[in-house]
DNA sequence: TCTCCTTTCTTTGTATGCAATACTGTCAGA
DNA sequence: TCTGACAGTATTGCATACAAAGAAAGGAGA
């Protein structure tokens, strides 16, 4: 018989699950703008199922940041202003910092050459210019790094936050020299972690965040004119 | 007439933010043990309410990490072990260390006068050698100079977590020595926010925090044992 | 024309009912 | 004594129904 570890458990999951990932998605990837209302009953009917797990899933997303609540009005997407960006993007570089300090720590040879796996393949996307692709890889390497550190809290939180900043980094259009100074940050990052460096992960995390920050930000005021 | 600041307004809150607040208040204060069951009926006829709203709260509580959802057997209260506390408190330390950081920065004369004040009131509860008084202020202070960072984000997300951890606070049983040192800690927390020193309270509050992660954990075994 | 009130419609908030799933206890058979 | 099947019960998951709040539209009076 195979290996216990090897049998994929079967999963029925619960509609309010299933519905709170969907929704989820749609005001991650922006197909509901920020501002806009939540229908149940529109909604309810488009995800094909009843109000009821609609709601929870709502409110669990509401928990999350994504949406907000108006009591007897329904739910809207929340606003990503710069404020709440620059806020948020402060949160996740001290938290990646201590994920990056924890995943030089922790983390095995095999989880550290599975980063290096993904980097290159980022490379690659940045080498055609394709953004939407580089952004993926991106995503997946800082998700990785948070989820190497072994510290499932620390995981949990950042996926949170990192949730909301999403939809500011579809948005954010990146200048060739940030996109390009961002990938050597990410080299960087890459050795530190190879060398387990700590003290220099830290530092480089911390900075590469800072930079996002300033770089999204400088590229979202000229949206909200508009 | 009065000030409009003055003015409460007249809030009429959904029985299931009510019912939010009231389970996460059983929770943190263990009126319902870890690993206990929440039985919907039960549960919506003590608090006066239909299982709807119940279940909603139920489900924002699984986000907050409170209770754990079992798929078609309902939800139990999540589990606090030793590695979980000290993946939350090293979470909690860093998102500490930031809030000094920026308190020092951002929070003004009279938030910092009124953390002094809930410092002294602290002592005083010291000095009875009253520890639920002392927790009570305890919680206070740490979570004001988060507020005061000035940082919403930053605030949620430290009180979410802050949210898992007080339940553990209730079980350790400080020892005279470490509550001692812990006063002292705070003294010059205090100092250092007074002073705006930022590496200073950056320090401090990292410190202080690990020392609290030790102390509990030295407390928790012996309980799971039990 | 503008304002305010009234009425109607839409949408949300909550309760309830039904179906599906999981648990418990009993009993037959090995 | 143990295992497995079965029936009965309890509990959850979801859908629906009703009540209440809000939004919109229309009309009377200034």
């Amino acid at each position: 018989m195979a290996n216990v570890q090897d049998v994929t458990p079967i999963v029925r999951r619960p509609l309010h699950e299933e519905a709170t990932d969907r929704l989820r998605d749609l005001i991650v990837q922006g197909q509901v703008a920020p501002g806009g209302r939540l229908n149940e009953r529109l909604l309810s009917a488009q995800l094909g199922l009843s109000r009821t797990p609609l709601r929870e899933a709502i409110k669990v997303l509401a928990t999350e940041g994504l949406v907000e609540l108006l009591p007897n009005r329904g739910a809207i997407v929340s606003h990503m202003d710069a404020a709440r960006l620059s806020e948020t993007l402060a949160v996740m570089g001290v938290l990646e910092a201590l994920a990056g300090e924890l995943a030089c720590l922790n983390a095995t040879d095999a989880q550290i050459n599975e980063i290096r796996a993904l980097h290159y393949e980022m490379l690659a996307y940045h080498a055609r210019s394709d953004l939407a692709g580089y952004f993926k890889f991106n995503q997946a390497i800082h998700l990785k790094i948070v989820k190497y550190s072994g510290n499932a809290v620390l995981f949990n939180t950042y996926r949170q936050l990192n949730g909301n900043v999403r939809r500011a980094r579809y948005m954010a259009n990146l200048s060739k020299e940030r996109w390009d100074a961002a990938v050597r940050e990410h080299d960087d990052i890459l050795a530190a972690l190879g060398a387990r460096d700590v003290k220099r992960i830290k530092s480089l995390l911390s900075d590469h965040l800072a930079h996002k920050l300033s770089s999204v930000l400088a590229a979202l005021p000229s949206r909200q004119a508009a």
